[in-house]
DNA sequence: ATGAAAGCGCTAACAA
DNA sequence: TTGTTAGCGCTTTCAT
């Protein structure tokens, strides 16, 4: 037999249902006896109000739905552990989509999930589908951007300060006395900010940028590995590395094992992201740590915002990175 | 605006609603011109049906919960990605459940989804709460445990064989040479399944079984690394310690670190699940693999076949393991 | 082969 | 303060 109705709650109490989804809802005005009673028969039923029925008189389903390419990558499954403990906090549930940043996968998912009516939508990767983006744009879905930007889209969006991020790298490099510090990036936005960053303290410190010190990697610990050659292998090797990401980072210091080049003593490296590889790696990972914990709080406040009302100002929050030091990165050993 | 209804489509078509709805559902008997003309109407006018609708006549939501203890642990989170990827397949949505491995946690996320009218439950944790388990049980709600195990409970699982796995651990050890192995545990029952077959390798080989070789830990890699400390700092250090997970073993591989014990020259190391972590450290880990993508198949399978008809004979699977052998084991030094 | 109509469980005017 | 009632969008039985 199936769960009790708002029927039998409202028969056992001798009331109508208006009266027992007035109690379950807080709304309208009812006598604190009914209420009372209303409640008791509610427990001793073990009543609860189904969510689907409420959701179909336009109620939430108290869903929200969190894209990311990849969770077995610890950087998501980072953000998404915080994502749900908000969520968790305000009563939503995380559907959790995997997209492998396949712009088919990412149109199937956002087709599905409107027709399960989630209520919002957390995209937190590159999202290559641009055109269901501006549709979901246009239809006032509510929509964040996390951890990534869409500058030239009116789309709210959380993020950590990359720029400032890449100059903090840069700098604390720098400031060990590294003068000529190579850089691994991915081929992303936040990427490019990060380099900015680190161009900029570079500048800042009298130091020429070298484009050929920069060089593109592909996602993988085994693609930056590879890519790491690049700085590693030639004449004038740079004595520091700043790697857009840990898992960057960490084909670095592979790359370095596999040569037999000492990190720190002989190069310096530092990561991004600091997620919890940083520790179990060896030396220990030197990294820019993003504030995940507030970010996936106030995306969640966002989200909820604009689904409880559909006109809220769109905003655009940034947030400032720290950077944890460890063992990766040293004092440049005088020549 | 909002989205079409299937009245809007019914309209346009000349037709009624329920000839579209048999359209969508492929059921009842239509003729092949009405069905086309309902299917350009419907894309003409981008219809997608409500599931919301559909699931308040008893349909399914196409919603399952996976409940993990921790996403951002490795090997849970390679088990979201294959769950997720094989509900995908079939049109599921997984709603990730954090439970931090709290009771409480737990049975407040269970009602909140049979409120939601979750289709199944994948469960990945002990689950703490024995009670809303049985509920659950009696209630007959599609129900799969993952790699993991119930056995005072009438409940399908789906698991690796920790038994196999222990021994194939052990054994492995025991090939190169090795004849004091300890063992870092968690407090769990896979860890004593995995005891067990080690506990069955070695009184095989003729090795006798020392408990106190057998040390229980707290399940981060801090936590493995302070409990290795009773292996590695007694007389009788052992020249091979199997880690009854991957985070476990490289604790083990930190607390060498730390005292200069080289790994493998001095002391073999072997993991358990084979989780990406394993070839980030160095030593890269030997390890026990898990066949997670076809466990996550199996489950997803499972659970459907428990939704959609409800009397569907329960099973335990269990499936075996595999090795991965990199650089952390090696033949015993001679003495 | 198609349609009329009832109803899933709930909410929200509106009436009383 | 409480109840009546009309749906939300869909499925399904039973007629036609």
């Amino acid at each position: 037999m199936s769960s009790p109705t708002i029927y039998d709650v409202a028969r056992a109490a001798g009331v109508s249902t208006a009266t027992v989804s007035k109690v379950i809802n807080n709304t309208g005005r009812i006598s604190a006896k009914t209420r009372e009673k209303i409640q008791r028969i509610m427990e001793d039923l073990n009543y609860s109000p189904n969510v689907i029925a409420s959701a179909m008189k336009g109620k939430s389903t108290y869903q929200i739905a969190f894209l990311i390419p990849d969770v077995s990558n610890p950087i998501y499954a980072e953000y998404l552990k915080h994502i749900e403990e908000s969520g968790q906090e305000f009563g939503y549930n995380i559907v959790m989509c995997s997209t492998d940043n396949q712009a088919d996968k990412e149109s199937r998912h956002i087709t599905l999930l409107k027709q399960r009516r989630v209520d919002g939508l957390i995209i937190a990767s590159k999202f290559n589908n641009a055109a269901v983006l501006r549709q979901l744009i246009d239809e006032k879905f509510p929509l964040v951007l996390f951890a990534h930007e869409r500058p030239e889209l009116p789309v709210p969006s959380v993020t950590v300060d990359d720029y400032i991020g890449g100059y903090m790298a840069a700098s604390h490099l720098i400031s060990l006395g590294h003068r000529r510090i190579g850089v691994l990036a991915e081929d992303s936005l936040s990427s490019k900010d990060r380099i900015r960053g680190y161009q900029c303290a570079l500048t800042e410190a009298g130091l020429a940028v070298q484009e050929n010190l920069i060089v593109v990697s592909g996602p993988s610990v085994s693609d930056s590995e590879m890519a790491a050659a690049n700085l590693l292998d030639r004449e004038d090797r740079p004595t520091a590395i700043f790697g857009c990401n840990d898992l960057l980072a960490i084909g670095v210091l592979q790359a370095c094992r596999a040569r037999g080049i000492r990190v720190p003593d002989q190069l310096s490296v530092i990561g991004f992201d600091d997620t919890q590889l940083c520790s179990i790696v060896s030396p220990k990972l030197t990294s820019i740590a993003q504030p995940i914990r507030k970010l996936s709080k106030e995306t969640i406040d966002m989200i909820i915002r604009m689904i409880e009302q559909a006109d809220t100002p769109k905003q655009r929050i940034k947030m400032l990175p720290e950077i944890s030091i460890r063992e990766s990165t040293a004092k440049l050993a005088q020549a």
